[in-house]
DNA sequence: GTCTATAACCGGATAGAC
DNA sequence: GTCTATCCGGTTATAGAC
């Protein structure tokens, strides 16, 4: 037990090496440019000892991934506690969101890129990044919930998850933004998230019931 | 002339080679089992002649692209002729539209990696795309038009362009289908088009008008 | 069973001779 | 325009150490 204890706890301590390493690399040159044998390298492991860690160098880019959620999640707290308006809550998660990410823009490119790919562990509908998509849902829900606004309960299950999705659309649109100051995706998140809320809140309008029973067939049907 | 003529026939030649064996192996095994020096030696050529012609891999997907663009142009006209129904003509587009990409499912990897890309030509929201992309919005305005919906003076010019947006979202669930039959991108068609035609069809109605500002000064504000 | 290293493979891409 | 030879870096096979 204390052998396998210390055994894990080494390879640990070697992992968390090759991340550091990782990392450091990533943000001097960016992803492409930082080869795999940098990185062992960087971490004082043999090649072959770094992909007894990580299973490509795609998978590299999860801690990243992970770090830029902790850091959102982190910032985002302070907007949750003490504000009870929907759209404020969804705003300011929103905002911490970009001002996190906005030192990545530059590498974006590189480090985005295979995102979309459905191959690739990057990409955020991938089975590998299950955890990370169901951690951003949650934060979602709690927006919703720290709110006072009623969803219908038919669909109030699938609406965070919905949010997170909507959130994925603005990262998408902040990549391909090159205005300056990103001034128009903070157009995009000030405007849509408005209507988001707008939106939400009709739910309940009985006017809108059909639509709501088509969405959420829809929703049912395609399995989201 | 004459020889420079023939020179530069001779050239084309050997392109046309190389991309025809590049498609059939792309056909018969996909994208990333296709390796340039089988493509090389299917079109009868050395690698780094296969290089001479196409600065990478991925400039031979340009010739496919092109493939599907102008088949879905085609394939889409006989849909809209002697249909008046709004949700019948854009779920005849919209599956035609799948009809055409099917084949071409196993190489969304790449597809959508470049696609996604934003400093890529490929990309369609990218600057060289914009005449794809015009020519996309024009075949959803023609949609439009061939229906007798009405829709409000103030919006009307911006649903083709945002249809379009919407196929490009579907297309983006496609890529990730692997459903049998893509059993599930076609439901999301079916079900998600007729909840397109409510909403256009809601737009008229008064009590939505503040979310349809909303949405007309998002649409401004961002540019699009 | 956990960890680490070395050597090799493979395929995209390039250099430079002809 | 075409080739051969080579580079380069992601990835894998495998042997052995703890």
């Amino acid at each position: 037990m204390t052998t396998a204890g210390s055994r894990t706890r080494k390879g640990e301590q070697t992992k968390a090496r090759i991340v550091e390493a990782a990392l450091e690399l990533f943000r001097e040159s960016g992803y492409d440019d930082t080869t795999m044998r940098a990185v062992a390298q960087n971490a004082g492991v043999s090649l072959g000892n770094a992909y007894y860690y990580f299973k490509s160098k795609e998978h590299l880019l999860h801690a990243y991934y992970a770090r830029i959620h902790a850091a959102h999640a982190e910032a985002a707290a302070p907007a949750l506690e003490n504000e009870s308006d929907l759209h404020k809550r969804l705003l300011g998660v929103l905002k911490t969101k970009l001002e996190v990410i906005e030192p990545f823009h530059r590498f974006s490119g590189l480090l985005f890129r295979t995102a979309a790919d459905p191959k690739s562990p990057l990409n955020p509908f991938h089975e590998d990044s299950a955890p990370a998509r169901q951690e951003g849902t949650q934060l979602f829900a709690r927006v919703l919930e720290g709110s006072r606004v009623k969803i219908p309960k038919d669909i109030a299950q699938k609406v965070p998850h919905l949010l997170w999705v909507y959130s994925m659309g603005i990262v998408l649109f902040w990549l391909h933004d090159d205005s300056k100051d990103r001034a128009r995706t903070h157009a995009l998140v000030e405007q849509s998230s408005e209507l988001v809320v707008k939106m939400i809140k009709m739910l309940s309008n009985p006017l809108l019931r059909p639509l709501r029973k088509s969405a959420l067939k829809l929703l049912n049907e395609i399995d989201v």
